[in-house]
DNA sequence: CGTGTTTCCGTAATCGTTGACGATCAGGGA
DNA sequence: TCCCTGATCGTCAACGATTACGGAAACACG
């Protein structure tokens, strides 16, 4: 049934390794012979096995992308700048949705494991430790790429976004816009960008020798979808209230928006707003607001190419890959 | 190095064969053997080698999704549907993005038969006939699926949504909301959806009885980003303006509305509007829309499902299955 | 007690390819 | 002439698992 490099070998009246040399490019192989091998394959349509020779060359063409949801835009557009890189080297990529659900990622890395993919991409789930999943491949030898998560000491290679640097510049830009009393909303404190973000913020206002009011800090954790909408409601129910806020995530920051408006407040005349801008549901409010955008194509596409660096086996160094979000101003769009 | 069936026989002190069923719990296997076994897996952390078992036994655990873009959110959604499903029954997805180009699309056929994968999700690049493709993926005893394309015959399985029947719908809602010049934009002659939708645009008129001005059936496709925004345009400032617009196509729906709001037109005041919904983008639109959403995840998960359906390979009939896309109009929301 | 069935476990061949190694032959330099 | 190098092609043994088949023990039934 199945057309075999045998079957291709005796038509073209070689030996089978004659025929793996003509398909590899490898070693040598006369002009005529290799003629004769190219005109068997095309008569019997003969498609090398890739399982088997993988199995026998040890390596796989595969690399594995594990993150949360391939529905959020953000890690979608990690997702093409990743294949797109993979693909560029010949490789493809076998997507893993973990839900941030521990117990998904930890069956889905057992499978990588078993498939023995060329190696993962892993954007490891917030709601714990990475330090056992990243023992765990290291253990069985699987070379891998974390992306997006900021790892405490170089254990590892990461590719990630200067959230706190764009925190802080955001926070920077509501002020010399000429605010003074800032609020930040965050999606929880337990998670990592949040985390890094809120420091961002502080960093800044602290720059700015204006007071750290810890009213002024928030989370939409708890709060259901939209995320955000009821303490951004509340920030701006409250009698003190800000007169600037920064959402430093775009799940979030929809709802903070939504509440906004219906606050009957004017951005940015009556408040002025920056946001991480991550997911294309924003695209629409963008233009009112100050925003960073993180270059997740770009850190698809670096984390591929880094874990492909990685074949050699020789480089046992770890690196770190910080990729600078873009941030935009009204002023910036106007000028176009 | 690599750990193998043959180590964890060694240290059980069975054979290896015993090892091979105890880990695919399959043939007979005595209790105290088995804890043995289980035992020595354990202690060696050893993973099979799913490249050698596929192999030898002739099938993978592994699907593929071809598709124009995973950056769309439409695609997305149906490639989390057959994630999901796949996962769940224990397969992997490997996603390949075509970009609508036929090259890329050929190219990645050819290494998914080199992979030996088990089966194909193909949403064919609309620009060309998709025959030599499914003649290719048949004569090598390929399973696949057909997503979101009509195919003339019953040639392959298929899973589509009734985009014919979603337009007629649509424009019978505008037609019901008291209009009676509806225009219909939609993305491309060329493009499979259009024609069909812009079939069930004509039906609907015929059925009320209505003028078939030609005039008022346009196509976004010359335009580039965003998509429609001229083609609507040019349709209001024209002296026959309609009072009603079936926005075919999420990506012209886009530059339509920006078309429609720089015309000072309210919706649905001065003009009502309708609008396949696909992409998340639209989502702030959509209150004052009269709405087709398509089951797009739905349709990522029947088709995974009816791929693994063919696994036994006796069922060689073909299945056509046609989703209904959701109507939505501001009624049924101002309900809730 | 003979025969059949079920349980349990092992040997050998095989999946389709590549790596290690060798054989042969032509050509070139010492 | 002799040896070495490079080009060309082949044999054999893996890679790590599964399938086919077989043997032995235990149990049941007439």
């Amino acid at each position: 049934m199945m057309v075999t490099m045998k079957d291709v070998a005796a038509l073209a009246g070689v030996s089978l390794i004659t025929v793996s040399r003509v398909v590899n490019k490898s070693g040598y192989v006369g002009e005529v012979t290799r003629k004769k091998v190219e005109a068997a394959i095309e008569e019997l349509q003969y498609v090398p096995n890739m399982l088997a020779s993988n199995l026998r060359s040890q390596q796989s063409d595969l690399l594995a992308l594990v993150l949360p949801d391939i529905t959020n835009s953000f890690w979608t557009s990690i997702a093409r700048g990743a294949e797109d890189e993979a693909w560029e080297q010949g490789y493809g990529v076998f997507i893993c949705n973990t839900d941030n659900d521990p117990e998904k990622e930890d069956a889905y890395i057992q499978r990588l494991l078993q498939r023995r993919v060329e190696g993962v991409l892993l954007v490891p789930s917030p709601v714990r430790s990475t330090e056992a999943q990243i023992e765990r491949l290291k253990q069985h030898g699987m070379k891998f790429v974390v992306i997006h998560r900021r790892l405490d000491g170089m254990v590892a290679n990461v590719v990630r976004s200067d959230g706190e640097g764009a925190a802080r510049t955001l926070t920077a830009e509501l002020i010399g816009a000429g605010r003074t009393r800032p609020a930040f909303v965050g999606l929880s404190v337990s998670d990592p960008s949040s985390r890094e973000r809120v420091k961002g913020f502080r960093d800044a206002l602290r720059q700015a020798e204006l007071p750290i009011d810890e009213a002024m800090i928030r989370f939409g954790e708890a709060v259901r979808e939209p995320h955000g909408h009821r303490v951004v409601a509340e920030l701006l129910a409250g009698e003190d209230r800000p007169d600037a806020i920064l959402l430093a995530n775009s799940r979030v920051a929809l709802g903070g928006l939504r509440a906004i408006e219906e606050a009957g407040l004017h951005i940015p005349e009556d408040i002025t707003v920056a946001a991480f801008h991550d997911i294309s549901a924003m695209d629409i409010y963008a233009p009112r607001l100050i925003t960073a955008v993180q270059p997740s194509y770009r850190m698809g596409q670096l984390a591929a190419r880094r874990l492909l660096e990685l074949r050699g086996g020789v480089d046992e160094s770890y690196k770190e890959i910080i990729l600078e979000p873009k941030i935009s101003r009204w002023e910036d769009r106007a000028r176009r």
